[in-house]
RNA sequence: GGGGCCGUAGUCUAGCUUGGUAGGAUGCCGGACUCGGGCUCCGGUGGUCGCGGGUUCAAAUCCCGCCGGCCCCA
């Protein structure tokens, strides 16, 4: 079958689009470029993933809104900088079917503007900051870069987006490294290893100071933006005239953040995760935590069947996301359905089991097999579901930590991504003039740097003394 | 931003060069047989050949435009 050939790290394009589609995880024949229907598997995990992530926001002080999709235009364009930043991908919409609107609307790329201009209005004395909040919502960018499933899309449908109003500069500071903390236990939580920089000034988010991006290194050895966490200083602030009045009296304008993390990251943790066979989802976020098999056999069937049902409600009841597959398939074929889906960890109950009173169980990650006595099953499994966690995500640093290299020249960098690809960093002045200097005659992207980490020797253009490494990559 | 490949049944695809009855596999439905790794056999279902226009007696096939998908380079 077609699904032998395939290889995640032999062509790792193909290995995704053929994984995404079969595993039910989307369907992206809807004929609009760039916008995917996700079928019920895959949304499910979406929504466990962004509970997860919105549980943490709320653990972290942030409260849930909902704002709306249309920007006036008048609204949108405040933020000169924000609007010559996403004029190219924003959608417009002026008409209905019969007749032109009398005022045009924007689609949000993302929510700034609406929820800023609701800012201006709700805030008015040092009381009300900090203000935090966050909504998970879509939004649409009329990318014109390729697009590629979830990962490059025309409607991100689940943007968890957090903004945030401060009454100081340090405050605001404070509350980037508060988002990054967050983000890094979003991260881990699902296994997924990552990269935290500090932006290229020329790279910075339309309308910031500067902002941070977690990296991931894909497959395929080019890097993707996980989350972004972006300090927009009184920008925003001054274009909305968003001031608050202190204890003395005078007024001052709030200082801003905002980060965002999109559906994205299920793209990631799939291509990350998965193997040749398909899917591997952590216990967290699969749809579907456990798959009972029965394996029947002549004058067995009803015993396998009870034994099954006995399993299942008792997994039930403790919690466990479970189901019986009892379609008419052949146990193999449903093996290799379940892999391909990601279920984590599968129960065989044949003939055999039923007479030693054990289930058999097995792990998606190794495919490893072992028999357990009835009253440990729910032991087991949950010890399981940790051992698989430890795994992936074990894989998952070790992928990154393997494919970040070291170079103190651009000719040995050069030398280094053609045999290797991955990312690499280079001592580094700290100045834009080197730092572009370097994206030019690498033909890489700048990713970043990360300001905790102290350089040695020199710069890789200027020669100069090294403050810090520039890391560089191929970006998605 | 530049270049290339592609679109035929739910899915994958043959046919296109050289215009003339759309064929296969898989899936799906019914049945038999099996079942601890995609078993086998029988019968059946399923197609505006991406959309629109042009050329022609005749277009899946040739030409143009659009839509959609994929890849490579910057």
């Amino acid at each position: 079958m077609e699904s032998e050939s395939l290889s995640k790290y032999g062509n790792f394009s193909e290995w995704y689009d053929y994984i995404i589609e079969a595993s039910d995880i989307i369907d992206k024949r809807y004929p609009v470029k760039g916008m995917l229907v996700w079928k019920p598997y895959g949304y499910r995990s979406l929504k466990l993933a962004m509970s997860i992530l919105e549980n943490l926001l709320e653990e972290y002080g942030h409260e849930e809104a909902y704002f709306p999709m249309l920007v006036p235009e008048e609204v949108f364009e405040k933020e000169k900088d924000f609007l010559e930043g996403f004029s190219g991908e924003t959608f417009v919409v002026e008409r209905t079917i019969r007749k032109p609107l009398m005022r045009k609307f924007l689609l949000r790329p993302t929510s700034e503007t609406v929820m800023y201009y609701m800012f201006s209005l709700w805030i008015q004395s040092y009381k009300d900051l900090p203000l935090k909040l966050f909504q998970t919502v879509n939004v649409f960018r009329y990318e014109t870069e390729h697009t590629k499933p979830i990962l490059r899309v025309r409607e991100i449908i689940r943007f968890n987006e957090s903004h945030t109003a401060h009454a100081t500069p340090e405050d605001a500071d404070r509350q980037i490294m508060e988002a990054i903390e967050i983000y890094a236990k979003f991260y881990d939580a699902l296994g997924l290893s990552y990269i935290i920089l500090k932006t290229p000034k020329w790279d910075t988010f339309a309308g910031a100071e500067y902002n941070y991006d977690f990296f991931e290194i894909m497959p395929d050895k080019k890097t993707i933006e996980l989350g972004s966490v972006i300090n927009l200083g009184q920008k925003f602030a001054k274009a909305f005239d968003i001031k608050y009045q202190k204890p003395n009296g005078s007024f001052e304008y709030v200082y801003q953040t905002c980060y965002g993390i999109s559906e994205r990251v299920i793209g990631v943790l799939i291509s990350m995760h998965g193997d040749d066979r398909g899917i591997i989802f952590p216990a967290n976020v699969a749809p579907i935590q456990v798959i009972i098999i029965p394996i029947p056999y002549k004058g067995y069937e009803e015993k396998v069947l009870k034994k099954c049902e006995e399993v299942f409600s008792y997994l039930k009841k403790n919690g466990l996301r479970v189901r019986i597959d009892k379609t008419e398939k052949t146990p193999g074929e449903k093996f290799y359905y379940w892999e391909l889906r990601g279920v984590p960890v599968r129960i065989e109950i044949g003939p055999r089991d039923v007479d030693n009173n054990t289930i058999t169980i097995v792990r998606r990650d190794t495919l490893q097999r072992i028999v357990v006595k009835d009253d440990e099953i729910l032991s087991k499994i949950k010890e399981l579901f940790e051992k698989i966690f430890e795994n992936l995500k074990k894989r998952a640093w070790d992928w990154l930590y393997k494919n970040i290299h070291q170079a103190s020249s651009i000719e040995e960098a050069n030398k280094i991504y053609e045999e290797r690809q991955g990312v690499i960093k280079l001592p580094w002045c700290g100045s834009d003039e080197c730092g572009l200097e370097i994206e030019e005659k690498t033909g890489l992207e700048g990713l970043g740097h990360d300001p905790k980490e102290k350089a040695e020797g020199s710069c890789a253009v200027c020669g100069r003394e090294a403050k810090l490494y520039f890391y560089i990559g191929k970006r998605y």
